[in-house]
DNA sequence: TTGACATGCTAGTGATTGCTAGCTTATAAT
DNA sequence: ATTATAAGCTAGCAATCACTAGCATGTCAA
């Protein structure tokens, strides 16, 4: 791997442990294996590697939208998502512990969403992306979703946004809660079975049962 | 107001704006009026005056639990708690939207919430005391009460501890969302509203309607 | 073989950090 | 009036901060 890559990579790890302001580029030096100022042959300040894991990240995110098939923006495809396609109970719990896990495990994204709540408030454009893709995206994503099994007669009718912030705002509270403790993942997914368990017998329409 | 206090006082303001790390020692001072030096007549060290502002925080918090007649640990009189009590809904929407205006809108709460946020990762103590009061407090008093109103007949039997948490996460997300943004709280009341609306129209039994 | 360039190094910059020593001054009890 | 204490001040400490200048070295194309 390229220094530069390495330091970017090095200085992810540091600001999620120790945040921004809590690691010095000397520190970041040191964990990739060079001096301090050899690092400003690669970049031109400590804000500039900052931004270089801001583009890190939005690549890694975008990559992931592609292989794993959840949506990102205009390409929907909602029709297509094979997922919840019956609101079978089991599979529902498999997939969405699955997607749990992995937004607790994989190391770019469990280490983004500390940096985004260490530095909300100091860094618009890292709170904009984290804020877009655990809110807005993902409620948005399962809106269309919801309402699409409405029509199809999987789920009740009702006021699919409503349902949408229902079945996802637990995900998010528990993500918020076993972000920086996936040793208790076991514990996490119990409650996140619980909750599927409460969603789908309270949505499910009889019919389907 | 004491200077021991003002320090405190304008430190909690500083460190919930820029963070722990981000806010200096003189900073303080110069929001005090004092000289930084002088600090160290009240304060042995900048962790002893975040240690100050815990304690602040603690007692704030301590002594709305009593006089808003939230419960708190042991003294839980759930029973005496007319909340909810008809699960009538406007009167469930007003309730809901006072508090959660409350702790958008409170200095102490709002400051609060912005510092555990940033120094979750660096202090087990204020991060403890984040998860204990709006993560395993709010939700095991939740419980309690739908595990009451279950049994008096006016919520549809179930899960009281998976009910809890879907009536309860949906709020905390949309503090997360707007803690930063109360100029917006009138967006955040209209999708809470609308959450509490779906809640009802689900869970209230039909012999109530 | 030469020369250009990339990438490391040492050494050091001025600014800022949290904090201390020690002096002055205001208040208030004796 | 004297004196003790609290609480302000100036001055300055060593450590650390992000960052720069300039030199050494290794690689590779001409």
């Amino acid at each position: 791997m390229s220094t530069k890559k390495r330091i970017t990579e090095e200085a992810l790890t540091l600001f999620a442990q120790k945040g921004y302001k809590g690691t010095s580029v000397k520190q970041i030096a040191e964990a990739v294996g060079i001096k301090d100022a050899s690092l400003y042959k690669h970049f031109r300040s400590k804000q500039e590697i900052f931004d270089s894991i801001v583009a890190l990240i939005n690549e890694h995110i975008s990559n992931l939208s592609d292989t794993l098939g959840i949506p990102q923006k205009e390409n929907q495809n909602v029709e297509a998502s094979i997922f919840y396609k019956k609101l079978d109970l089991d599979e529902l719990k498999d997939i969405s512990g699955k997607v749990f896990i992995f937004y607790l495990t994989d190391p770019y994204i469990s280490k983004f969403w500390r940096i985004a709540h260490m530095e909300q408030y100091q860094n618009d454009q890292i709170y904009g992306m984290f804020r877009q893709i655990f809110m807005d995206d993902a409620i948005t994503y399962q809106t269309d979703l919801f309402a699409e099994m409405m029509k199809a007669g999987i789920l009740r009718e009702g006021n699919a946004r409503a349902v949408a912030i229902s079945f996802y705002a637990p995900i998010f509270l528990l993500l918020t809660k076993y972000a920086d403790h996936s040793d208790k993942k076991d514990d996490a997914l119990e409650i996140l079975d619980s909750q599927i368990e409460e969603f789908v017998r309270v949505y499910r329409k009889a019919d389907h049962e």
